[in-house]
Order: C-alpha cells, then structure tokens, then sequence
DNA sequence: GGGGTAAGTGACAACGTTGTCAATGACAGG
DNA sequence: CCTGTCATTGACAACGTTGTCACTTACCCC
C-alpha cells in the first residue's frame, strides 16, 4: 500500500506536507500542492486508518450490534438509514448480529473495544425493553426499536401508540363503527400501545369500543410466535354482527385475514376493509387488493439514531431522551368508505 | 483505554511480557502469567485493533459491499451467512450498502483500502453479472449472489436452473401435466435459468412443454418491475384448458396467483397447486394454505463466500470458480397430487 | 537597515503493538 | 570449574500518521 513517505519521496517533499495536503490544510503553497496532487491521485493512495486512529484521534466506525435482523426482514432498513446518515461523513458501520446470542453479544462488544468505535447502535428486531450491561464502555450507545429499562440510555422508538390511534382514525373516519382487531402476541410492548391507540381513537370520536371484537391474530411466547390469524378471523367473520373492518396487528395477520375472506367468499374490499401494521411491502405491495397499512418508520429510525448518537456526544452521560418515531398510514386499496 | 503498558507497569513487567501473555505465546513462566492475566481481567484490557494492524499484520475485518439488501429482504441472510462463518475466527464485517450508486461504491470501495480490509464481499440483491472494477485492489474479492462477468473473480450463486428443474420435477411427480409458468421480467439471468431447468425436466420425463402456459408475472425493466401475475394468473385460469398448477417466479407472484385464485373461486391446492420460488417466510409460511416453494439458499451463500475468500487467500489470483449452491424445495401445504 | 510578521516547510516525537535480538540466570555434562 | 543449552525476560525499532515546534525566506513598516 501507498504511504505518505511514498509520495513524499516522489514529490520531493516532506512527509508532513504531503499530510497537510491529504487534510486539505490550507498552509500549503498552491504549487506544491497541485505538484503533490498529482502524485497522490497517480499512486492512488488512500490513507491508512489504523494509523490515523493511533494518533490519538477517535475512530470514525460505529458499532451496530442487533440481536436478529432476520426475522422483520425490513428492520434492515434501520441499517440502511444509520448508514445514510453516516456516509455524509464517511463514517462507517461495523456489524454484529448476535442472533440473540449472550455470549455472542459479549464477543461483539470485546470487538467493538477493540476497534474503538466511536459509539453503537444497538437495534432490536421488535419494540422492546433492553438493559444495556456495558457500564465501562464511555463511548454513546443508542438504541434503536428498544428502549433503555432503566432509562439511562437514549432510544429510538415507533409511536406505537399513535399507529394504533392513526389505525381505528382512519377506518372510523370511513364511517366503520364494528370494528375488528386482530392482535399479535400480548406479552410485547407494542400490543399493549397499539390497543391503547385504538381504544383512544374510539374515546375521541365519542364511542365506545367493544371489547369482544378484540382477538389474538397470534399466540405463543416471544421467539415462539404461532399464526392463528386466519382461524380467529374466520371465527370473527363468520359471527353475524361480523365486523365491516379489521385492524391487523402486522401485515403477516392481514395476510391470514385475506385468506379468510377469500374461504368466507368476502370480497376485500367491498365486504370488509382490512389495514394492517408495518408495512412489508412484499406483502402489502402485492396483495391484491393492495393492503392499507401503518408503517414502522425503521429507515427514520436508523437515521435519527446516528443524530442521536451525535447528539449524545455533545451531552453528558445521564442525557437519555426517549424519541417516538411516527408511523404513518400508507393508504392503498383494502378499505373503503362504508354508508 | 487500558494499554499494555499501564498493564505491564501494575504487574512490574514489561511490555512485551504482557504481550506475549496476550497472544498466547508458551515461552512464559506460568507464575508470571497467572499474576498477569489477573492484571488483564482486572483492568479489563483489550487489544487495541489499529496498533495491531500497523504491525504488518493483516486486518481481521472484511468488506461487505451491496448495491441493495433492502429490495429483496432476505437477502440480508447472506450477511447472516456470512458473519457465522467469520465469527469462528473473530473476524468482522464492514458493510456498505450503495443503493446502487456508483459514486458512493467509489467511496466505499476507497474506505475499504483506508481500512485495508482482508478481502471483500460483493453481493448484489438479484442473481446478475458484474464487472468488479478495482484491478489494484490486491486482496481476495469474492461475488455472492451475483458472478464475475469478465469470469475473473470468484463466485456463489444460487442454482436457479437447479431450482427451476425442482419446481417442474415437483409437480410433475404429483402427476400435474398442464403446468402454468409465471415468469419474472425476462432479461435477468435467473428467468433464463429457470426457464430452462423447467424445460429440462419436462424432457426428462419424456413430456413436452406448452409454450403457450409461459406467461409474465412481472414487466417492465430492471429495478422498475411492475407486478402484472394477478391479471396473468386470471386470465390462464379462466380459459377452458387451465392449468393443474402454476410455477411462480417468485413467491410475491405466488401471492398475486392466491388472490387471482380467490377471485375466480379456486380453492388451493384442491382446484389448483401453487409453487413459489425464494422462500420469503414472510408470505410463505403467512399463507393459507402456506406455500410450498424453493429456497434461495442465501444464507448458505454468506456462508460459502466467506470460505471462499479463504481459499482464494492460497490461491493466485486467476482463480475464479463458479460455485453453484443448491435451491432445495420447501415443502408445505399448497401443492396436492391430481389424480 | 532593523525588527516584526506571515507563509511555507520540515524534523521529531508519539500513538500501541509485535518482531528481532540480546541479556540474564539456571542447570547439565564433561 | 568451564562450556553449552535452555527457559525466561526485556530493550529497541518499526509500522503510518499527525501535533508541536522550529526553521527559512519573503515582505512590510517604521
């Protein structure tokens, strides 16, 4: 690889000169640089980080630690959005997927040390409580889709609540008033939100939510998940007060929900308006109809984590704001105004 | 940071003692060595990664450069593959993600010498050629999902000839005869290919293929695909001699053949079987019926690659294999025998 | 002409680590 | 006791970069 002491040699100049040129220092006389430029450009040299970094200076890689990014297929788009936010500085990411691992993540961290990073970004693949163990690390941590336990790291997370609320305003401001949920699993932050979202909306519009429509779109414990989507809503459709519209607690659920409708003859959207959550739009782009659905803000996410974490940097340790992300209703073709 | 010096000086040895400690070097009396790695614990000293590498000593951190996970979600599952596969030897991942960009791969391409990584990994979302043009990047550079077009690079893709042979062979055992093909957009690699293995397996069971069943379920030009499976899906299935079962593209185009078969009151698989490609869990396990479709096998070619770049480290530099990974069926619930 | 300032440049040290080589002491064999 | 070998340890240089400081030259003002 091409070092300065290269260059340096070959423009016959000092190494320190060339240094200067590279950093764009402006005590340079024009000719020398220009003269230096070329040189540069024709060796190709491209300096060496693990150098810079020795001096002293603070590395510009962050550490981006996630427990699994498989299972939401579009939680990547919190990495793409870090790294947008990132690029324009050139700053880079450096990647640990743990896939839940302790041990693993415990290895992760040893190697984010010994990189230096200069903070991490820690994502979870669903909105959840985390306690972050690392109280010698001095560097900012972020959390992105989970939020502090103890309150003592800043985080990133969708408004939860207000996609819940953005759901039932939206079918409710098409005249439905039975109106079905189909729920993920109880035991995460998310359902408990969500529902209050809904049951809010109800409250503003002045009526009054039947709590019997509610019904678990899934079952099991976390990591265990099991689909009973498509039972419940062939049992929620089948009743003879049937709701005229159903709010899915993902757009897997409303997936399940389609199917029903079509085992039960109901055409989406004429029969029942369904609107999902998430907005994957593998799905909800191809469903036909295409599927009304909130989206979670992952990419706003992974580019407000970043800003967050260069806030960070400025504040002191015990600065920790816990930031709601909107989801906001992305409106296709599976709910219709009802007379 | 704790440094071995300040390490050395608490146990009252020197630097280079402490180093060997750290790097597992036997020619240390085990007295010293025991006191030493108290001292490391206790300070919870770590490596510093840059001061390393300046040693001469190759990085431990590899590049990934993608010009897109984010269309084709699971595709992350080659960083997944890939990350197992260093993790054994605690070696890392510097992703940079282009979004297709060309500029922006220049600068990645430049942050990759500024990090001297050991090698690189270059993944592309969909199965295509590409020219890799770093001719003095001198450390192993392997493509995934996507194959040197001038041949000169290492290479793993899926076997989408393979796959397609799969999808007809599958049927084709269930005793279907009229087979319906939904294509992807014609001009990628992987229509082609799998177009073929379709073909393939018709003649080796001694049958013949009706061209007239190949219909689009995509158009338009790369990257600006448009979906038109559901009006394709319709139209076959409403014609007098329809097919038995349908052979998907992909598993999106799978979901568009389940709502075509709502609409015109087909039940799966009893009136018709359905097969998918890439195994999107998101839809094919969402499905009702769930969906029986081959596997991208994307995390086995993280997996691969990483291995490769190990082997290419031996080999010279002309050395550029074509490595075919298997698509192996997945089955579920939406394809039945006919009798 | 003398003194001061500014622009331009380079010598040198330091960052944390490891490879090379030399020094020390213990111990065995003659 | 002398010589050679081995185990253990440390001093030092080097990796590529940048901050500090000093040096040279040119120029301006009194």
């Amino acid at each position: 690889m091409v070092t300065l002491r290269e260059v340096a040699e070959r423009a016959g100049v000092s190494i320190k000169t060339v240094s200067r040129i590279v950093n764009g220092d402006p005590a340079v006389n024009a000719k020398t640089r220009i003269a230096v430029q070329h040189h540069l450009e024709s060796l190709n040299y491209v300096p060496n980080h693990a150098a810079r970094m020795m001096r002293g200076g603070s590395s510009s890689v962050f550490g981006f630690m996630t427990d699994a990014v498989a299972t939401t297929p579009y939680s990547v788009d919190i990495v793409r959005g870090a790294q947008a936010a990132l690029n324009e500085k050139n700053q880079t990411l450096l990647i640990a997927n743990t896939d839940g691992d302790e041990k693993l993540e415990k290895e992760y961290w040893r190697m984010f040390r010994a990189h230096r990073v200069a903070g991490v970004i820690y994502a979870s693949m669903f909105h959840r409580p985390h306690i972050v163990g690392q109280p010698d690390f001095k560097d900012p941590i972020v959390l992105a889709n989970c939020f502090a336990a103890l309150g003592d790291k800043p985080s990133l997370i969708p408004d939860d609540e207000g996609g819940g609320y953005a759901q039932a305003e939206y079918l409710l401001k098409l005249g439905h008033r039975r109106i079905g949920v189909l729920t993920l699993i109880p035991d995460i932050v998310a359902t408990t939100l969500r529902g209050a979202g809904i049951r809010q909306a109800f409250r503003d519009a002045g009526l009054s939510f039947d709590e019997s429509l509610e019904q678990r779109g899934m079952d099991g414990p976390v990591h265990f998940e099991r689909m009973i989507a498509f039972d419940a809503a062939v049992k929620m459709l089948s009743a003879k007060d049937r709701p005229s519209a159903i709010i899915c607690g993902n757009d897997q659920v409303a997936l399940q929900v389609y199917s029903a409708a079509a085992h039960l003859d109901l055409h989406i959207p004429r029969d029942l308006s369904v609107i999902g959550f998430d907005d994957q739009k593998v799905i909800s782009e191809n469903l036909r109809p295409s599927l009304t659905t909130v989206a979670l803000p992952y990419f706003e996410i992974g580019r407000q984590a970043v800003e967050t974490m260069r806030e960070a940097k400025q504040n002191d340790a015990n600065w920790a704001p816990k930031i709601l992300v909107p989801c906001p209703v992305v409106e296709r073709e599976s709910c219709c105004a009802i007379s």
